[in-house]
RNA sequence: GCACCCGUAGCUCAGCUGGAUAGAGCGCUGCCCUCCGAAGGCAGAGGCCAGAGGUUCGAAUCCUCUCGGGUGCGCCA
């Protein structure tokens, strides 16, 4: 039940009951008709725009509209008062009951309450991480991890059914440069010195796999050209990154459903079959790019290449997808890709990109328009950098010298539910300060804690209950008498939780999972607030000595508020905790 | 030069398919604990939503332009 999405079908059945009555015109357009929580509390429990939006297709005065509207909504036992305010808004205040029917239900649905069907079991495959197999995944992969498996989560929550998919680069130059610093690793291994050349992969992470190749071929690539044992170490060397890449996003919790290879694209006819389906659109042609202005084309040469006429589905300038030597550009496998997972007939897609290649959004979105004949939508999602601290001190990281800051180091240090969690503390799209310690930080401006520690808090009412020998299982305070749930304090908190499934129907319709992480701070904050009102007014506290029925009534909204934190929690992939420590 | 993202309180940031007097945390000011619900709580000040036009009954939100910051721009993936 979303009693948001309830009331607004109780104002569109009143205003076209209306229109039958010939009170207002038939026929009108009541898509913009929006039912909200107002801003200011004291403008009740719910607003409607609807005069004002159907004013003037029905050519009345709004506060007409809203008075006929208001006389016709007063009769439904859902709401107290209707009054009509400012321009043309209806006020409307709920009567107390609904808000208890809210807690009920919530103990009734426990991890299912919000769950909707606006995903309609319609299919999307959200790409993700996607990073290159040449080494560990960095802190600028875990946000774009972390991001797209809770963006997943949620539409699955929301009654999509979602493909979490990783694409591995493997078949360009930069998996071949791998390959040779591998080399050099395996000869060090035999005992040889080595010197790493620029363009060469440094890091320490490739040691274990010199040794590792060593004991698998032995001697057998000592002194060997490069095209004896490229191919063969390549895949080895590979196989080895994407094994590690496996183990850091197990260590974050996130698991894909597929893997899918770059490489399977080549020698098999299937880039060669993208495009020639763009080909049948007329899509494709050969022709002479104009060089790039304002930048300095220091070696620039016009030359004739393929082009995709990506310019056509709303790209700035034509791509090319072949290299002036016949060779594939990065970009035709990447069509190939996209053309896959078309076929594969997903109804949507969604590609989570790092915000540096924000150049590749509209030919991307041009391709994918192109291939499904503009049927299939997909979005893109950028993830900004993230912003290393220690104790409030920018952390360096330094690529050169081989120390960047990785996905390990950042969850072996903090966990992966603080990671997640703090990971979703912006919108995707700005960028993120992450400090080591201040994440841990037990204190009220960290949200982490901030929201563990609310449904901590509830745990551990449900234990002292439990002590005094009063029952709090959920089926017994489903029935419990709510009716004392009248302080402001205790029915804002309802009110809250009443937010919930739309708030996650607009959560996952903008596919922005941090609205969730936003939510629940606040859900937690307003729960804190009503258990700090009990340091004060002990009728307040959910746990009133030698009176089981005010407690297990009490009891039932904070029960209710912790299963919401902790569905919450679960979509974007973090453990709730039962206590602090 | 062009494209994309961003510009909201002193700081870090939210802000719903456009809604009423723009919110939160930090910081600041004031008040409040002799255990049993203070790893704090309550209240307050603080804004030309970068700027200028436009659309609308209504704009932080949509459109155009300007300014400022970031990212990217054929033969790298």
């Amino acid at each position: 039940m979303n009693i948001y999405a309830d009331i607004r079908t109780l104002v569109t059945d009143a205003l076209s009951a209306l229109a039958d009555e010939g009170a207002l015109p038939k026929g009108l357009d009541l898509s913009n008709v929006a039912v909200e929580p107002p801003r200011d509390p004291s403008h009740g429990d719910m607003a409607t725009n609807a005069a004002m939006v159907l004013a003037k297709s029905a050519r009345m005065k709004p506060r007409d509209i809203a008075e006929a509207l208001a006389a016709k909504l007063r009769s439904d036992p859902r709401l107290e008062t209707a009054d009509v305010a400012g321009p043309g808004f209806l006020n409307l205040r709920l009567t107390p009951s609904v808000w208890t029917d809210v807690v009920r239900e919530v103990l009734d649905q426990g991890a299912e309450f919000g769950r909707s069907a606006m995903g309609a079991e319609k299919s999307v495959n959200v790409e993700f991480v996607s990073a290159n197999p040449t080494g560990p995944l960095h802190v600028g992969h875990t946000r774009g991890a972390v991001f797209g498996d809770a963006l997943a989560s949620l539409l699955a929550f929301a009654g999509y059914d979602v493909t979490r998919e990783y694409y591995i680069n493997d078949g360009g130059a930069q998996v071949d440069t791998l390959a040779r610093s591998v080399y050099l690793r395996y000869l060090e291994a035999h005992g040889q010195e080595v010197a790493f050349a620029d363009g060469t992969y440094p890091g320490d992470y490739l040691i274990a796999v010199g040794q590792a190749l060593k004991e698998e071929v032995g001697d057998a690539f000592v002194g060997q050209e490069e095209q004896v044992w490229l191919a063969k170490v390549r895949a080895f060397a590979t196989d080895a990154m994407m094994a590690l890449i496996r183990e850091d996003l197990a260590a974050l919790g996130v698991e894909m459903d597929r893997f899918f290879s770059e490489k399977s694209l080549y020698g098999t006819g299937r880039i060669e079959a993208a495009l020639t389906a763009l080909e049948q659109k007329g899509l494709i042609y050969e022709g002479v790019l104009e060089p790039p202005k304002g930048k300095k084309p220091e070696d620039w040469e016009p030359r004739e290449q393929t082009l995709f006429r990506s310019t056509e589905h709303g790209d700035d300038v034509d791509r090319p997808v072949k290299k002036s030597d016949g060779a594939w550009t990065y970009f035709a496998p990447d069509i190939a890709y996209h053309f896959d997972k078309v076929e594969r007939g997903y109804d949507a897609l969604i590609d989570v990109f790092g915000a540096d290649h924000g150049g590749y959004v509209k030919r991307m979105k041009a391709a994918v328009s192109a291939l499904s004949d503009g049927n299939v939508p997909l979005d893109i999602k950028l993830t900004q950098l993230v912003k290393l601290f220690k104790n409030g001190e920018p952390f360096k990281m330094s690529k050169r010298a081989g120390t960047f800051v990785t996905l390990r180091d950042v969850v072996d240090q903090v966990g992966p539910d603080v990671t997640r969690f703090v990971m979703l503390t912006r919108k995707n799209d700005a960028p993120l300060d992450f400090d080591f310690d201040k994440v841990l930080e037990q204190s009220k401006d960290n949200p982490v804690f901030y929201v563990q520690y609310a449904h901590a808090r509830v745990k551990s009412v449900l234990r002292k209950a439990t002590e005094a020998g009063i029952a709090v299982d959920d089926a017994t305070l489903a029935a419990a008498d709510l009716s004392g749930m009248t302080h402001p304090s205790e029915v804002a908190l309802a009110a809250k939780l009443a937010e919930w499934p739309r708030l996650l129907e607009i959560a996952a319709r903008t596919h922005e999972p941090h609205r969730v992480a936003f939510y629940l701070y606040e859900l937690a904050g307003d729960l804190h607030s009503l258990w700090n009102r009990g340091n004060d007014e002990p009728l307040l506290r959910f746990l009133q000595e030698d009176d089981p029925a005010t407690s297990q009534g009490k009891i039932a909204l904070a029960r209710a508020v912790s299963v919401v934190i902790s569905t919450g929690l679960g979509i974007l992939g973090v453990t709730p905790v039962e206590e602090m420590r």
